[in-house]
DNA sequence: TGAACGCATGAGCAAACGTTCACATGAGAT
DNA sequence: ATCTCATGTGAACGTTTGCTCATGCGTTCA
């Protein structure tokens, strides 16, 4: 902490065998903050498969059921539902039933957020921003 | 085409029935438009793997230097060459030599937005709300 | 009531992924 | 110059993962 307050300090002190230099201790304190890395993780995981992605990115358009999410990402209704399933656990999408149908829609609009940001960052980077 | 564009599903998977093809069409016709879908899958999934998550979690604390990440994230330096290398082809992480050493940074500012979204919704999601 | 349909779930398999290991490169240190 | 350290890279290996197949459950309609 103390030893913290330059901005960069200690990284030049990387000798020998000790490399716990203070910035590897003001970055370990830092991050021992975060309680839900492993859920964040889940979360970025879940959006980063392309069948899951293009999912919630139909369902970002509107609320579908599973045989339309299946006709779209072009894999089997099966598929679809263990997918859904994987998303639903990580409250990305809900769903409601109707009928015998299940329609699905994003859980809220911090997905859609996570979506948008994403493709913004490739479109930046694919312009060679 | 609207239609032909990435990977949106061209074939009836589930042929047998089709529940609601204007649905699908207009979802269709809206998700064409994306070109930047796979870079933004490859984004999401690197920051999805714990390790990556990690690495780059301690970057937005400050730069760092690999065998710094290594001790932080408690693989061997090899492994965080690696995903380092993952995160710099995906320009989510930059860096500059030091000497012998190679001093990591977050590539912009779209990164430390994308982990926070992800931690905001996965705190929000763990207190039940 | 029985058949068809939409959806969910478990097992199994092939592909992808992350780590370790071994080695190469380049920059300080002796 | 030589040695050591920090890093990068390719190959191999064990694990994970997403798909398909088969099956079960609940709903709708004849």
């Amino acid at each position: 902490m103390a030893a913290s307050s330059g901005e960069l300090a200690g990284r030049d002190t990387c000798d020998a065998t000790i490399i716990d230099t203070g910035a590897v201790q003001q970055v370990r304190s830092a991050l021992s903050g975060i309680r839900s890395r492993k859920t964040a993780c889940d979360i970025h995981g879940a959006i980063g498969d392309p069948t899951r992605h293009l999912l919630l990115e139909a369902l970002a358009v509107m609320p579908l059921c599973v045989c339309d999410l299946a006709e779209l990402s072009g894999v089997s209704s099966s598929a679809v539902s263990h997918q859904l399933r994987a998303l639903r656990d990580l409250d990305l999408v809900a769903f409601e039933r109707e009928g015998k149908r299940a329609v699905y829609r994003l859980a809220d609009e911090h997905v859609r957020s996570l979506l948008a940001l994403g493709l913004e960052h490739s479109a930046e980077r694919g312009s060679g921003l």
